[in-house]
DNA sequence: GCAACATATCGACCGCCATCGATGTGATGG
DNA sequence: CCATCACATCGATGGCGGTCGATATGTTGC
């Protein structure tokens, strides 16, 4: 059964968040060091609308602080207090941030938080 | 003259701003490390709202690229592309988010940009 | 006082987005 | 198959926010 969990099991990384990321890296002129180009701060403030909702901030720590750093959707929809089809859109909106690894086991998807594209808005943020 | 501009000159960090950057540094357990209250969330997503606008970062990057890191509103209109209401619309917000000082001289307006909130933030997108 | 300039505020428009209930899709286990 | 559970999508709704032109406020110099 283990067997068949590991063998249905896909782990994915959006490929939209992906050029996101690497688009972040791109520009990731720390801010305060020079002049943003227009779509530099188009793509730097895109990263940061991912981030810059309660739910969302929520859902990202509540998974990074589950046993394993990941938890499942189901897990997900009580302690946020929002109905299944909004906890499922502020997690596809993560996903598709690259902020979060999406992978289905069985009919349960777990998720994972990705530290790579923070640190790269963390350093976007510096001067 | 120079000294009327002095007399005249009252730097001002907006109060809300304050009262933001305190929450910030109260509530920045660095989202990875343990889930975020309700309050908390809705704390930095408020923060991170305030940057999350191309427009508002490349005035950020504009005015910090300034000599003496510090700009007059009538630099910024052109450069930025908007008509002049909404430049001083994104002042405000970046003002009231404290991310910006504000000096007023004469009939021009100054400002510079605050590092620390930016820090703040940094900090609270860690693991 | 008045003309000129910088900035702020107002009111309106429009698009985007968070949210929901209803429903569709996919997977599991009898 | 079929019932059940997890999850995704759809369509509608309501509110928030970016943008503008018009206009008000403030400051200077004459």
């Amino acid at each position: 059964m283990a067997v068949d969990m590991l063998l249905h099991a896909s782990t994915s990384v959006n490929m939209t968040s992906m050029k996101l990321v690497q688009d972040l890296d791109a520009c990731c002129t720390p801010l305060l060091s020079s002049p943003l180009s227009e779509d530099a701060a188009e793509t730097l403030a895109t990263a940061l609308q991912a981030l810059a909702d309660p739910a969302r901030l929520r859902l990202l720590s509540l998974i990074a602080a589950c046993p394993g750093s990941e938890a499942c959707g189901c897990e997900l929809t009580a302690p946020i207090g929002l109905s299944q089809p909004t906890v499922s859109h502020h997690l596809k909106v993560l996903h598709e941030a690259g902020l979060l690894e999406r992978e289905r086991r069985g009919k349960w998807v777990y998720f994972r938080v990705r530290p790579e594209p923070l640190a790269s808005l963390r350093s976007a943020l510096s001067a």
